[in-house]
RNA sequence: GCCGGGAUAGUUCAGUGGUAGAACAUUUUCUUGGUAAGAAAAAGGUCAUGGGUUCGAUUCCCAUUCUCGGCUCCA
């Protein structure tokens, strides 16, 4: 049995084959297997015979079925070795010039042997393995891999992954053995299209972002904004009990303040420009910028007085809103937006405290994380940027704290190099969500320069003064986000707790409204909305059950004469006849349980 | 930002070089109902925006904005 690997890179192969025949001289890229399918890059810019100057959507059935032509003609894949200096010679004559750096760069790691495969006219730098023959792709038990192969789409990919080089076009396509697996491949496709939290924020009217308004800028309608609250007011409870401060600060800010903080050095490019105070008023001599962060805040409340050791650790917390310029490109939704707001906190401490206060902070994550349902998560340890301020000591001597206490808390991690944040390295979990897709919410960063920048002191036991340690921390990371990874972790069917409308009760006929109302009424602590619509109790059960609310209560004749509610719940369909009483008894532990 | 798509009613989408249609939602009327769509009628659109070609553009062309899938970047 063949490989499904071996055959998406066969078949990235025959693209090449089928891309060089079509459009010669094309310089080729790289065409490896993927996770469900295969890509190729290609430059096409070269007097490829292409007219226009990329490759539109409508070349790609003439490029497929090229592809499915010389997979009928039965065409071998032959392995060949050769050294570096035969390889960079072969790929010359055909002025393949990315295979040439290919080949210099796997001279440096690799060695001196350098293996090809030729398969009819074309012949890639490739480790292999493949198929013997592009018989195998149609005849026998895989005769079904012609049939269950696709090109989807067309981008531009960097060369080797980096802005600075040349965008390469590549052409994408999902390959499986078998029609069923194409047809299950696209079901799931499907199925996480439903479960997208753009289309569920519409279909449940929690949010939309507006043209008008601006790109990445959420609104909250009135049912994302009460489960907005619910995360918040949840939130920030939980810190405070966990010996937080709340402290509140401004969205703006003088230049001179990201200055001392190295944003303007940074962070530039993710800041929104300069607020130029002088066209309002001459004498207005200061600039302002709008908060990307909001640790210089919490920073200057710090710096209002003098510290003793006896009063570290502080740990301030705010529910801060920041706005930072993200390129159009890379917005989507409420998971990159450009104007969020995190559930921040900044912890100062003494040096012999940093491991005890982040082995809280993780220990504090893993809870809140927990309590909304999430179970899964990749933990990543992200070390010193290139662009970075501070001390090689500092930053070794942060990196192994967070190291630390990861260990002693009992946390799997993988190292994310060079991906610290300029000012100190920092953990990031990536949660993920019932479809198995990781998303970055809690950040904890370790932080040995702000206050340098800032001058942070504090009076440490012998009556001199000494820096304190920053710890940034964000556990949902970004609300936006958070609700965003949370509507598609629970495909909009959000617990009981979190439901912006947790109870709809249904009377059956309008003589049945007064009592409704005065059931909505002993529902008070909950949100419970009377559906007195002139509809049918079918349609209005259908709209609940759409609409993903928990409870739907029916009441008819029969439930006001015996003074019950009928009940309907979201996952077991109807549950019988139960005394209000009952019923608030349950939904309180439900509400209490967080389920 | 870059590459490739897209933008028609509140929503999901048809459609056309001669100024627009369906379904659902909305409103009204009838219906007073027992667990996933009761019936009828009405109302809804500068066909994203700005130019151009044309006797005439929602349709063709160009630009802009937004959006989607990638790349890069990121909470």
């Amino acid at each position: 049995m063949l490989k499904i690997e071996t055959i998406r890179h066969s078949l990235a192969h025959i693209l090449g084959l089928a891309i060089q025949e079509l459009y010669p001289g094309v310089k080729f890229g790289i065409g490896p297997a993927i996770q469900d399918g295969f890509y190729y890059d290609f430059d096409f810019n070269q007097k490829s015979g292409l007219q226009t100057k990329n490759l539109g959507l409508e070349n790609l059935p003439r490029i497929e079925k090229k592809m499915k032509e010389i997979i009928k003609q039965d065409i071998d894949f032959k392995k060949k070795e050769m050294s570096v200096k035969q390889a960079i010679e072969f790929f010359k004559k055909r002025k393949q010039y990315y295979k040439i750096e290919l080949i210099k760069d796997l001279a440096q790691k690799k060695g001196k042997i350098i293996s090809i495969y030729e398969s009819g006219k074309f012949t890639d730098l490739c480790a292999g393995p493949h198929i013997k023959s592009t018989i195998q792709l149609h005849s026998g038990d895989t005769k079904e891999i012609i049939n269950s192969f696709r090109l989807t789409r067309i981008a531009g990919a960097y060369w080797k992954g980096d802005e600075k080089n040349k965008m390469l076009t590549r052409i994408y396509g999902i390959a499986f053995q078998t029609k069923k697996e194409l047809a299950d491949y696209l079901k799931l496709q499907k199925e996480k299209e439903q479960r997208d939290h753009r289309e569920i924020g519409k279909k449940l009217d929690l949010f939309h972002i507006s043209e008008e308004i601006g790109p990445g800028l959420v609104l909250w309608h009135p049912r994302g904004a009460i489960l907005k609250k619910i995360i918040e007011d949840y939130i920030l409870e939980k810190y405070l009990k966990n010996d937080y401060e709340l402290v509140s600060t401004p969205h703006i800010a003088k230049i001179g303040l990201w200055e001392t903080s190295g944003h303007t050095n940074f962070y530039k490019e993710n800041m929104f420009p300069l607020m130029h105070m002088q066209e309002l008023e001459k004498d207005e001599k200061d600039n302002y910028e709008i908060k990307p962060m909001n640790c210089p805040f919490h920073i200057s409340i710090y710096k209002q007085k003098i510290r003793s050791y006896k009063d570290l650790p502080i740990r301030y917390t705010e529910l801060g809103t920041v706005y930072r310029y993200e390129r159009s490109g890379v917005l989507h939704g409420l998971t990159r937006v450009r104007g969020f707001t995190q559930d921040d906190a900044h912890i100062w401490c003494a040096k012999e405290q940093l491991d005890k206060e982040l082995i809280l902070a993780f220990k504090l994550c893993f809870e809140v994380l927990k309590t909304f349902g999430f179970k899964k998560y990749d933990i990543y340890l992200s070390t010193m940027p290139k662009k970075h301020v501070g001390t090689l000591k500092n930053w070794e001597k942060a990196t192994n704290s967070l190291k630390y206490s990861l260990k002693k808390v009992g946390l799997k991690y993988e190292i994310d190099p060079g991906e610290g944040v300029f000012y100190g390295p920092k953990v990031d979990i990536k949660i993920k969500d019932s479809l198995g897709r990781a998303w970055q919410c809690t950040t904890i960063q370790v932080d040995f320069n702000l206050p340098n920048n800032f001058e942070m002191t504090y009076i440490n036991k012998k009556g001199k003064k000494e820096q304190p340690i920053m710890i940034h921390r964000a556990i949902l990371g970004s609300l936006e986000r958070f609700i965003g990874v949370l509507l598609e972790n629970y495909g909009g069917a959000l617990p009981f707790w979190l439901a912006p409308e947790q109870i709809w009760i249904i009377p059956i006929s309008s003589k049945e409204k007064t009592y409704a109302k005065k059931i909505a009424k002993e529902l008070f602590s909950f949100r419970a909305k009377v559906k007195d619509e002139n509809e049918t109790v079918s349609k209005k059960i259908r709209e609940a059950s759409i609409q993903k609310i928990p409870y739907a209560l029916v009441i008819g004749k029969k439930e006001m004469k015996e003074k019950t509610i009928r009940i309907r719940q979201r996952e077991k369909g109807d549950i019988g006849e139960m005394k209000l009483s009952m019923f608030i008894k349950k939904i309180n532990a439900d509400t209490k349980s967080k389920k």
